[in-house]
DNA sequence: TAAACCTTT
């Protein structure tokens, strides 16, 4: 049974002296003048928010007064039109638009069209801390574009050699404007630590702005707790019982352990003394319907006791009132990436203190709290400062890809923030070239690299559909690339196995994963399409669609998103000129197609039964998910491989092993 | 006979 500690002396004067720090700053509202006075004398500017200190509410609708005041005093008027919002799927904005809010993916792609963002007189980067690949790549282009633009402005473009300079950096084909004003950064962060993005930034001024935290208790365990799930069981009750009211929220890394430990509280809660208060368990975790994600903000029944069980869903993105505890296992499950083998895999690792300090926090929001940290305070002192950035641990293909059609063309010496390993940045050159995105002396390559660039899609995906228009089948491809870019289509809850197998008995194909992912996606359109015969209503056909796949034991938010990226992809390769052709029935001609597509991820079964993966040698095993699984083809292409207990490949199709050869010489020729 | 942490183009 875990039994807790409070934090060491140390420790509580060290975090005294923080707190005496940033009373030297003022909340957000009270400094609002001199963050104006500060943004029109910096260049860039570094704002660190505490939690609670109200700068994503606040801070980023007040910017702009040091932008124009012009425009503030028309945007207290007119808000709905000067203020819009871009994100994927949805753009709100027009002509008229001053302020935007966009997605830091959505203005990578801006930055393909207009290198130098010359729309853009200030840019201000959110959640700079959470260092998202996305984040990384978006700082490094900023700080190149502002070099770019000030060399513009000085001269007012009328100096031929500072034009070739600005060129060199950045492809200039659509910048036809004469004169460039400086562009502007605001980076605002939640870290402590703003010494990394100043000094990236050439020693910007950082702005601290104080917190509204309220105090938190934190409390260690005594002992190393061998079984987080366990401890986290045990604390919950502890907190029940010996606990004055308040919510508690404890962190867990995925469903899994989250139902898990939903059954276990279930059992343990009969356990409990008649006449003891009650416990109301509510999971919340991404994959989770959002109906029932709602339930999460629900404020339990009178004299009943909220216990909120979530993944990291919890630490960032929702903020889930009434939490007075937290029990933070120290746990958290992250993406990892073998540049070697080019394999990503989830794996359960140790937080950082970062990641901790945040989750901590959960607990202070609407008053004192306290947090329970399910493993010793030496421990504490061990974990990492801060979650070690995503663009060190993923595959860079399509990263690589965009800066090189950004006119980027030294990767490996790129200005990153922090510098992806060098093998990761070289298997991804090489899969590139492999793919024909880029010629063999590493530049883009004309058209298909460009075009490949242009599509929102994983290289991979994107090579598919060029290559599918010349086989004739783009249709299919089309479909095949939406399904395999959104999670995962079918729904097969455990209590209902068997009924969830037989419905989709009705879509599979015998010749594996790829057509059967067509054949749902046109069951889907064809029930569409009979809805919107029998009413024109566009909610009626919805709700239709939302029937149909809860009886076919389809993912509706999954479905949904994969007609998303159908219509925008569709859109896409219309406007590219690819041939929009269909190879109706004859699944040869696709699968053929297929195999020059994916000729990088084919497989060869082995005489125990198990695979080897021909582009890099692993033995590998089908996932029981496929169609295929429990037969014994000779040959595969699969897209996905994943390391869980052992290597496992998904979304597979069989194809014939001559084929390979005969369509993808290059690769095949000399293997026998 | 397995099991997807979070985003996002």
């Amino acid at each position: 049974m875990p039994s807790f500690s409070s934090g060491a002396p140390q420790h509580n004067a060290r975090r005294k002296q923080l707190i005496r720090q940033q009373r030297k700053s003022l909340p957000i509202a009270s400094v609002e003048k001199k963050l104006v006075e500060e943004v029109r004398k910096n260049d860039t500017l570094i704002i660190v928010g505490e939690t609670g200190s109200g700068k994503t509410t606040r801070g980023k609708s007040h910017w702009h007064h040091s932008a124009s005041k012009r425009v503030a005093e028309e945007c207290n008027d007119q808000l709905g039109k000067k203020v819009g919002y871009s994100i994927r799927f949805d753009d709100s904005t027009s002509n008229a638009t001053r302020i935007k809010y966009m997605t830091d993916g959505l203005l990578l792609r801006e930055a393909l069209l207009d290198p130098l963002l010359s729309k853009y007189s200030v840019i201000v980067v959110d959640e700079a801390h959470e260092r998202t690949v996305h984040t990384d790549v978006l700082l490094g282009l900023l700080k190149k574009v502002q070099h770019s633009r000030s060399i513009y402005a000085d001269k007012d473009g009328k100096n031929l050699s500072n034009k070739q300079d600005l060129s060199q950096s950045l492809t200039l084909k659509t910048c036809q404007a004469t004169k460039f004003a400086p562009l502007k950064l605001i980076i605002m962060s939640a870290s402590l630590d703003a010494k990394c993005f100043s000094d990236y930034f050439g020693g910007a001024k950082a702005v601290h702005i104080q917190g509204r935290q309220y105090p938190v208790d934190t409390l260690y365990t005594y002992q190393p707790e061998s079984d987080y799930l366990d401890a986290t069981l045990v604390t919950i009750f502890q907190i029940h019982l010996e606990e004055g009211p308040g919510d508690i929220l404890a962190f867990l890394t995925g469903q899994e352990e989250i139902e898990s430990l939903e059954r276990l509280i279930q059992e343990r809660v009969r356990q409990l003394p008649p006449d003891s208060s009650k416990i109301w368990t509510t999971p919340i975790y991404s994959s989770l319907p959002s109906e029932q994600q709602m339930n999460a903000f629900k404020p339990a029944p009178a004299g009943t006791r909220k216990i909120v069980l979530a993944t990291n869903i919890a630490e960032t993105s929702v903020t889930i009132p009434g939490i007075k505890y937290v029990i933070d296992p120290g746990m958290v499950k992250a993406r990892a990436y073998n540049p070697v083998t080019g394999m990503e895999s989830l794996i359960i690792i140790p937080v950082s203190k970062a990641q901790a300090l945040q989750r901590r926090g959960r607990a202070g929001r609407e008053g004192p709290g306290k947090c329970f940290r399910l493993f010793q305070e030496c421990e504490f002192d061990k974990l990492a400062e801060s979650t070690v950035p995503e663009i060190k641990r993923c595959n860079l293909s399509n990263v690589v890809l965009q800066l090189k059609a950004l006119g980027i063309d030294d990767i490996i010496g790129f200005d990153f923030i922090e510098k992806p390993p060098r093998t990761s940045i070289l298997k991804s050159l090489e899969q590139l070239i492999l793919l024909g995105a880029l010629t063999d002396d590493y530049k883009l390559s004309d058209p298909v690299g460009k075009q490949m660039s242009r599509l929102p899609l994983d290289p991979m995906y994107s090579k598919a559909l060029i290559v599918s228009s010349e086989f004739k089948c783009l249709e299919e491809m089309l479909i095949v690339v939406s399904m395999l870019s959104v999670e995962s289509i079918f729904f097969t809850p455990r209590e209902k196995l068997e009924e969830a197998r037989a419905a989709r008995k009705s879509f599979e194909s015998t010749e594996g994963d790829h057509i059967t992912l067509v054949n749902v996606y046109r069951a889907a359109s064809e029930c569409l399409e009979k809805s919107k015969n029998a009413s024109a209503k566009e909610k009626t056909m919805e709700k239709a669609l939302n029937r149909w796949c809860w009886e076919n034991f389809i993912n509706y938010r999954s479905l949904r998103h994969a007609r998303d990226v159908h219509s925008q992809i569709q859109g896409h390769v219309q406007q590219m000129g690819l041939n929009l052709s269909s190879c109706g029935d004859d699944m040869v001609q696709f699968r053929r197609c297929l195999t020059a597509a994916f000729f990088l991820n084919a497989a060869i079964r082995q005489p125990d039964g198990s695979f080897r993966a021909l582009g890099t040698g692993q033995s590998v095993q089908m996932h029981p998910s496929s169609v295929l699984f429990r037969t014994k083809p000779d040959c595969v292409i699969f897209n996905e491989l994943v390391r869980t207990t052992q290597n496992y490949i998904k979304n597979i199709t069989r194809i014939d092993p001559l084929w390979l050869a005969e369509l993808a010489p290059q690769y095949y020729a000399t293997e026998d």
